[in-house]
DNA sequence: CTAAGATGTAACTTAATTAATTACACTATA
DNA sequence: TATAGTGTAATTAATTAAGTTACATCTTAG
């Protein structure tokens, strides 16, 4: 299975940018939250550039959102670093003389998509709001309590 | 993103073992309509039977399921050959200094939990028999039109 | 009772994928 | 025009899974 936090890494960069809007936020910054390399930060954020999600100009630190955070879900956000790649993989080729090898992967594949599309409905449902909103909650419990 | 076949592949054995019940089936047999080799074959089957889903006596070319096909569930195949990961990945460790980084990792893996659990009740949806059903009604129509 | 044919499993190799790194051309602006 | 930054290609390193080799063990036909 494909271990990417591409997807993670994005929403993170994304989240940042909106919640630091009034900062000076170079790649570098960003890397220092994410804790990755900046050039990993600029890669993805011409992921999210190439999909419509960020505003951004050569030489400047000063990405920004391309649409309100109530108008990006997870799903944008999935489908433009993942992919509309399958959830759980086939095999490439499996044995077409045999009942069983000749018909599984059209078989398995309906079944895949119905559970794929279940869980991308899930993150539809999911702006960057909710997850700027959640993540300020948590902050602000943390503050309480210490 | 971690690109696994062990999923589909055992799912293949278990149709196969069930369909083909009344011929001797060595590794090797099945292993020609997987494409690939009996060594995989018989480490799936070895989890396969740790997750009490098949029977299999050491020397003996004749695994059996343990359930019957209706009992087996695509799930019940999942969790035993990708255990209970996420589906989604989340990073390693973000800067816990940062409001961003201290609160997201906790924020995404709930929404993640919530699409792999509707992911996964459609795979609970789904049961061996099922599978083993498609496979044979889509034989029977190609067998119809040659 | 033993030879032939199987399974079970460990150890190693190969292949594929992704993140990290290095390098550098290009852009903005103080 | 120097400084600081982006954009992106090319390479390296790390990880993971599949494939391969090897062999101990088990079953059963003869």
């Amino acid at each position: 299975m494909h271990v990417s936090t591409r997807f993670s890494d994005s929403i993170h960069i994304l989240a940042f940018i909106e919640i630091y809007k009034d900062i000076k936020l170079s790649s570098e910054v960003i890397s220092s939250s994410v804790e990755t390399s900046a050039v990993v930060i600029r890669r993805l954020m011409g992921i999210l550039r190439e999909a419509g999600l960020i505003d951004t100009k050569q030489g400047t630190a000063e990405p920004k959102l391309a649409k309100n955070p109530a108008d990006i879900t997870l799903l944008d956000v999935y489908l433009a670093t993942e992919g509309n790649r399958p959830l759980f993989e086939l095999d490439k080729k499996t044995n077409p003389d045999c009942i069983v090898g000749g018909n599984i992967q059209d078989v398995l594949g309906n079944y895949y998509e119905d559970a794929k599309i279940a869980a991308q409905r899930k993150l539809n449902e999911v702006t960057l709001q909710d997850v700027i909103e959640t993540i300020l909650v948590k902050q602000k419990y943390k503050d309480n309590i210490t």
